[in-house]
DNA sequence: CTGAAAGCGCTTACAG
DNA sequence: CTGAAAGCGCTTACAG
């Protein structure tokens, strides 16, 4: 095996220019059939693999996409990036994936990285930055599709699940069942607001009552779920319903009523966010609501090769992603 | 904003040359503080962000990996790829990653593709291709570490779990609680079929009865577990334990016994392996013997690491992780 | 302490 | 139907 060849080593093994080669390869020019056999030897002869890296640079494409997710170990984001990379692969896209673990100079850092690295086009998930941060960051050509993130002027293609509607139709499924005290375990302070707001909303719309000291943020793990709960749960009086900012957190919150020998859902309903698959598997099973995450993958994908073949000056487009509730066992 | 900026409008700006610029940026030659000075105000004002491109195509690296997987979907990926970026996250390096469902000719475009984007070193989650595969479509210098994969000739650097030891403890757990009937659900034909070597091998060494028809292969999957276990247990003697070759598959087969009204752990034993999240949240809790995902993406970081820095001539690596059984509910 | 120029490996106007 | 040469944006011998 003899190292790297180039297209020079190419044209000279085939007696072309390398011109011909590239074309012959390429096919954006006819290539007289005798000299295309030719070359395909050669190709063939040399092993030649042609350097990608070089024709990006040439080419100003580097076919490369950008995935930024707080945690690809957070059961949400791999089917979301497996529908991504699917939806991408066909058209000869590769994707570098990092994660920011949800903090702002993580996010903005990683955006900077994949501009230096020239991607032709950034999904992000992001918690801490703005569609406008976003762009900024990344100058005005760039295609970028941002999934939640917080809300405000937009200035990426954009995809939203409707966490109200979810949310909504929980808070009055509880309602329904006679529930009036309840809590709500979100993320940690300053991310995920918008599960919280949307919560509130709809409580609010229907009467509850939500005590100050049965709303908390945590981070998204069982775990912080967990000590959310257990403090929650101490009080004099605690609520009869607890909905979360993510399954992992309402599986926490599990944890702890058992630990606090409180039955669910008799004792105490617990509501979840996302519908990981774990929900399903989990005793009792957890009610949850859906946040259809391979759907969101295929979206992005979608308005990203969309983007790319539109170009900057098409206006931003928004998709708006159904959540729905999902009883099982827990509510 | 202007369009992206090179290095020349950052010479022409300082009233330097490119050379000293560069210099100055990367600190490789001593430039005059004055100058420097000069150079980082020109920077900041023309907000310039070297293109790494052409650094990677000028200096042939790209300061890239690649990870390949079977399904980053797969619970099991997650947590190894995780524990990977962040691994090689501190020397820069980002990561493309790519699934091939286990297909060998995925697994070979898939290689084709990161060499041809020539990054500096891939990771591969090897299902139906050997090292010496491996080596022959990637060329004799790219640093590879292959995990699990099949035996053979090892011509990468190979993490490898002893599944082995794992598996024994199982076998010899059962044997111990006085089951003698014991099946094996392994993935599909050709894949992984050194689990099921190494069951055997272990089943054999206890003089377990293993029946050919308590023997099946399935997709690596909850649902292939449940037909694989519909059709084993459904003949007129069933085995007294169904070791198998991954936990989605065990959920499934527990999802069959459950159908089939057989009571886990009373009537039927059951094993998994890996350990996902999952497996301590189902009912019954799930047995299973770990597989440890994390550790395995550090290892592979650092094998990656240490082989980039000590050259292709170096010897190859072995790295062996432990596997153990992990005791709960279902045997 | 600094610069002019070559070159990484491609693609593509321009020319014949 | 084909080729010579410029250029994508960097880094680095070589020279002073």
């Amino acid at each position: 095996m003899v190292s790297s060849r180039r297209i020079a080593d190419v044209a000279a093994e085939a007696g072309v220019s390398q011109t011909t080669v590239s074309h012959a390869l390429s096919g954006r020019r006819p290539v007289a059939p005798a000299t295309r056999a030719r070359i395909m030897d050669a190709v063939e002869r040399l092993d030649y693999r042609p350097d990608r890296l070089a024709t990006s640079l040439r080419m100003q494409r580097t076919q490369t996409l950008a995935l930024i997710v707080p945690d690809i170990a957070n059961p949400y984001y791999p089917a979301s990036a497996r529908a991504l990379l699917d939806g991408v692969n066909d058209v000869g896209f590769m994707t570098l994936i990092t994660n920011t673990d949800g903090d702002p100079e993580g996010e903005r850092a990683a955006l900077q990285e994949m501009v230096a690295r020239r991607v032709d086009g950034i999904v992000m998930h992001s918690l801490a930055t703005t569609t406008a941060d976003v762009r900024r960051i990344v100058g005005p050509d760039l295609p970028v599709v941002v999934v939640g993130g917080l809300t405000g002027h937009t200035e990426t293609d954009l995809v939203v699940t409707a966490d109200s509607v979810g949310l909504g139709e929980a808070v009055k499924y509880l309602h329904d069942r006679g529930v009036r005290d309840l809590g709500f375990v979100d993320g940690p302070e300053g991310n995920g607001m918008y599960r919280l707001v949307a919560f509130l909303g709809a409580a609010n719309a229907l009467g509850m009552n939500v005590q100050d000291e049965w709303v908390a943020h945590t981070p998204f793990t069982r775990e912080g779920g967990f000590a959310a709960a257990m403090s929650l749960l101490h009080g004099d009086r605690r609520p009869a319903a607890i909905m979360c900012a993510n399954d992992l957190i309402a599986i926490g919150v599990m944890d702890a009523a058992r630990a606090l020998g409180i039955s669910i859902p008799r004792d105490l309903a617990v509501i979840g966010f996302d519908d990981i698959e774990t929900a399903a598997l989990v005793t009792p099973q957890l009610t949850t609501i859906t946040n259809p995450a391979s759907l969101t993958g295929a979206t992005c994908a979608e308005l990203l090769l969309e983007r790319i073949g539109r170009g900057a000056a098409a206006p931003y487009m928004t998709r708006i992603l159904p959540t729905s509730l999902v009883l099982r066992e827990s509510a």
